[in-house]
RNA sequence: GCCGGUGUAGCUCAGUUGGCCAGAGCAGCUGAUUUGUAAUCAGCUGGUCGGGGGUUCGAAUCCCUCCACCGGCUCCA
């Protein structure tokens, strides 16, 4: 016998050789049906898996993500075996889960072509797989037998992967007659998956390296149910009704043109409105947090970036160079705005007695980004940075990190992104030839953002070689409608440039010194965020920042000039407001008002003429009565200030 | 840049064995209606079927090529 311990600290004996489906038998049957994985000692395994020995176990069902893992892991390899079975001589590399299903990387044989009018067919042989209910079977190798395994079978992605792997750890299952590489853990048998949807097809180059072949990606995802999956197709069908692109068209914010060129964003006065509000209530808040306001231009000598090793860096992967008609020198495109707040700096003197130096600019730059990357408002060639160099002196760093920490943190807290994740982003361990400086300074500053993210009680992940090439950073990321992760606000800390362009003051020693940089924004670029902010508030923008508030709508023409005196009386409390005179019933215009979500409807007719009333209608809302303009004007009032409170 | 997909009116979409002047709804314009809380009615305008080339008596439809967009990969100062 052997003694199991659940998580709750109970304990209970069975006999040697128990599953964690057997365990769950004992505890309720339909506990045991939905049973698809279990933790034992730390470890996740098969449920069906035999337990020898004493052992603390947590059970896992398609509920949990260990289950999940389990649940889509298994419906990879019966994938595998579908793509096998259409495509025989298929190569297999790796068949990962991910957090909305799982992929399989595979390698077509010569001249296959595998496009989505297959879907059906390889979905309906997955289900035929699975209706067989195979069970999955582990079974421990030696690597030279795996080795042989698949040398024979002529897979050389699955060679490759066990090359990497030491012996005495590797494991195979097999369902049906498809065997593959795999740590697992699995379900207990196939007919668990009782819906499988493939979803896209992309290729992907073979261990993420570009200089590698190029594999064919099956994206999918399995249910136990098939009214789960049901469900996440429509769910994700309503995402995409938040998608900026959509959203950006139909309120009337932004536009492409191809002729303008691909990733250069035309904003619309709607749009452009609405930036100019985030910036404003940046500039203020910046302002209150002692920031200087810079301006520099948009092109800059070619020496510029050879100085602060831009050219270096990314020259070749740049807007090349520009030149002047007769002297023939080389102008770039700004693709940064520090270099220009470094020469700034290095303008006059400066004393330990003036720092910290805060320049703040928004700045638009212009970067060559590949064609396949532009994305909506969220990757382009051109946009503005809500950017800031903070020049300190090294006992000043902290405080100054901390006070940036404070500003994000505010802006997401008005803005309420709190489903937001923190990234410190550091270098690469074992290759630093991406990255310049001295090891030194590197240490300092990665040190300096760790202590500081600790001192802020924040929970950060800290990823190796995301830093960028002068230093590392702290991000900040938000999802999108669809689930994908953008980088919004972004903290860095640099002793590299300031070495570069040799900024220098004097201490109150009589030496210089040289000053640490913070690079920082808060936004990361107006473009991206306003896209992440389209996408959390499906363009129901707060009050203060959206373009028009109040739509002031006549029930007939004859009311028309009521309606504009309580419009002018609105705007005269500095409210936006506009009269919708169009000639049309009021229910035509209180529809087309909510969908292009004015937050305040306010309908005049007779009656509200004759008592000097106006109803009120909330966005979304319905009906709020009647009641004075100045009573309208104080419910907007509370609501702007209650939204922009500032709470440390 | 790479893999796969898509491209018909401002928007959403019909239009496949290649065949008369390419269609609808919404938007827009004109007129009628003077309206009470999410779509009033009628008429009209609007398209080089993404661009170019080819096959054919004939191409939105088939082929080639370029462009843009969509989903990924790689990249992201």
């Amino acid at each position: 016998m052997i003694k199991i311990t659940f998580p709750d600290g109970a304990n209970k004996s069975y006999e040697s050789g128990v599953s964690g489906l057997d365990i769950a038998k004992s505890i309720s049957h339909q506990l045991a049906k939905e049973v698809v994985a279990v933790k034992v000692d730390g470890e996740i395994w098969d449920a069906h898996r035999m337990i020898e020995k004493d052992a603390r176990i947590q059970l896992f069902t398609f509920e949990d993500r260990e289950g999940k893992g389990a649940f889509w892991h298994s419906s990879a390899h019966l994938m595998a075996e579908a793509l096998e079975f259409f495509y025989p001589g298929v190569k297999l590399g790796i068949g990962p889960t991910i957090e909305n299903g799982f992929y399989y990387d595979i390698d077509l044989p010569e001249g296959a072509v595998l496009t989505d009018s297959e879907f059906k067919k390889i979905e309906d042989k997955i289900l035929e797989l699975a209706r067989q209910d195979a069970p999955y079977i582990r079974t421990e190798v030696s690597k030279s037998n795996a080795l042989e395994t698949f040398t024979t079978k002529g897979d050389q992605y699955k060679v490759e992967l066990i090359q990497d792997l030491t012996d005495g750890t590797i494991t195979f299952y097999r369902q049906g007659n498809f065997t593959d590489l795999c740590r697992g853990p699995h379900l207990p048998s196939t007919g668990y998956i009782k819906a499988i949807k493939l979803l896209s097809i992309a290729g992907a180059y073979w261990r993420g390296n570009e200089k590698n072949k190029q594999l064919t990606r099956v994206y999918a995802i399995s249910f136990p149910k098939q009214k789960m999956l049901v469900e996440y197709l429509e769910r994700l069908e309503e995402a995409k009704k938040r998608d900026h692109r959509k959203l950006g068209k139909e309120l009337d914010l932004f536009t492409f043109s191809a002729k303008v060129g691909m990733g250069l964003p035309l904003w619309m006065p709607r749009g452009a409105q609405l930036r100019e509000r985030l910036e404003n209530f940046l500039k203020k808040v910046q302002k209150d947090f002692g920031y200087l306001p810079v301006i520099t231009p948009h092109i800059g000598n070619k020496e510029l970036y050879v100085t602060s090793g831009h050219f270096a860096k990314y020259g070749k992967d740049s807007f090349q160079p520009i030149s002047t008609p007769q002297e023939g020198e080389e102008y770039l495109l700004k693709p940064m705005n520090c270099p220009h707040h470094c020469e700034i700096y290095n303008a006059r003197p400066r004393s330990y007695k003036d720092l910290p130096l805060r320049f703040a600019e928004f700045g638009t730059v212009y970067r060559y980004e590949q064609s396949g990357e532009l994305h909506g408002l969220t990757r382009v060639r051109g946009f503005t940075q809500d950017d800031a160099h903070i020049f300190c002196r090294p006992d000043q760093l902290k405080e100054e990190f901390l006070k940036v920490m404070d500003i994000v943190l505010y802006i997401f807290r008005v803005l309420k992104f709190d489903d937001f994740s923190t990234q410190i982003s550091l270098r690469d361990q074992s290759d630093h030839s991406k990255y310049i400086g001295s090891d030194e300074n590197w240490i300092k500053a990665e040190n300096a953002i760790i202590e500081a993210v600790k001192a802020k009680g924040i929970d950060a992940v800290v990823e190796y070689g995301e830093a960028a090439f002068y230093g590392p950073k702290l991000d900040f990321m938000v999802k999108d409608a669809i689930g994908r992760k953008w980088q919004l606000g972004t903290i860095q800390v640099d002793y590299n440039l300031p070495e570069r362009f040799n900024l220098e003051y004097k201490g109150n020693d009589n030496l210089m010194h040289r000053p640490v940089m913070i690079h920082r924004a808060p936004f990361g670029s107006m473009e991206r965020f306003v896209a992440v902010l389209i996408e959390h508030t499906a363009g129901k923008f707060p009050l203060w920042l959206t373009p028009e508030q109040v739509v002031v709508l006549p029930l007939s023409d004859k009311f028309n000039e009521y309606a504009k005196k309580v419009s002018e009386l609105l705007e005269n409390s500095d409210i936006r407001s506009f009269v919708d005179e169009r000639n049309e019933k009021i229910g035509k215009k209180i529809r087309d008002n909510e969908l292009r979500k004015i937050p305040y409807l306010v309908i005049v007719g007779e009656k509200e003429q004759d008592e000097q009333l106006i109803s009120v209608r909330k966005q979304g809302d319905g009906d709020k009565g009647t009641m004075k303009v100045e009573d309208l004007v104080k419910i907007i009032d509370q609501e702007i200030q209650q939204a922009l409170v500032f709470k440390q």
